[in-house]
DNA sequence: GACAGATAGTAAGGCGCCTAATTATCGTTT
DNA sequence: AAACGATAATTAGGCGCCTTACTATCTGTC
């Protein structure tokens, strides 16, 4: 398995760093290159139904919730902004998987319904990727498992930590 | 370090799949997390310099071969289509970074040439670029580093190839 | 009761990516 | 030389995401 061509001339670029620095370098487009990975699958997978992962997510929701959802909820869930959900509905609204219902007691707000449709798309939908994504990495060993559950949050937390708190205040 | 609600709302979906699963979602969420983190900082790194990660790579790739490059070459190396390739030469090309010179021998093509201002830019947006990305994972141990080039290739080996011709081997 | 400020949803426009279609050119074949 | 298919770049249109307005509505205060 060899990382993209972009990856290989980036690194060959620096190949006057210490090994160290070298490796970190490679480990990054390894887990960014497996990201990519996983992401392609997911569409592929979502495709078959017409969604996309963004769609798929927002059905999720509302079948989570298993009650009708603001669009400001939803894109707090999703971790998108309203104006990205609004563009969803759009589409989801029109393939007929959801409905927007205005609210009586607050008029800006409205209130989106799974119609029939869509939740039948999201039980067949979510069962595909329920089992996709339990059985990704269901062959690896338990000591494996551990050390990635170690690393991979750890490496995380190293990152700006703006993902965490500052799109609170952003918004 | 949380995950986004919208991953817990997906793992808590699926509290009855054996534990051993569940671990599997966890990590596979934590690698998507870790690479998103990766990708904003790394786009706020390039947003000094009013530069997005494709054009960044464009220039860099310009840089690199030291000569003009066709739009056909640089969409293969980049990994992204001829098609984008366009959309990201007019980018540059509007702020001055890039030339199109037509090819006298075929005049299909077209060579792509960093301006003076281009290369200036790339050489400093390069060097932030690299030692950013080169220290991104400099805290880790030894043993760490290698725990990950170890599992990180097998899981991307695990997944569906881009190529994407085969689904018999994933399952 | 009226008005300022917060809030809900949307619209507009940009970016990066895609696919499919188009235009121009090249090489080969007949 | 004409005609064909291959190739280079572009255009057109779509998607998902963003930010930055904007409209409508609500709410708290004077």
């Amino acid at each position: 398995m060899v990382l993209d061509e972009k990856y290989q001339v980036l690194l060959s670029a620096s190949a006057d760093l210490p090994e160290r620095e070298q490796d970190g370098m490679r480990l990054c487009f390894e887990i960014l290159a497996l990201a990519r990975s996983i992401d392609a699958d997911c569409a592929a997978k979502l495709g078959t139904f017409s969604l996309s992962e963004a769609k798929f997510l927002l059905l999720f929701l509302l079948d989570q919730a298993d009650k009708p959802l603001k669009p400001h909820r939803l894109a707090t869930l999703a971790g998108v902004t309203r104006a990205t959900v609004t563009g969803l509905l759009d589409g989801l609204e029109r393939d007929g998987l959801v409905e927007r219902h205005v609210n009586d007691t607050d008029r800006r707000s409205v209130d989106i319904a799974l119609t029939p449709k869509g939740r039948t798309v999201i039980a067949e939908a979510g069962t595909v990727h329920r089992r996709w994504i339990a059985s990704l990495f269901g062959h690896l060993s338990t000591a494996d498992v551990d050390c990635l559950m170690r690393l991979l949050p750890v490496l995380r937390a190293r990152l700006s930590p703006r993902s965490g708190e500052f799109d609170a205040l952003s918004q």
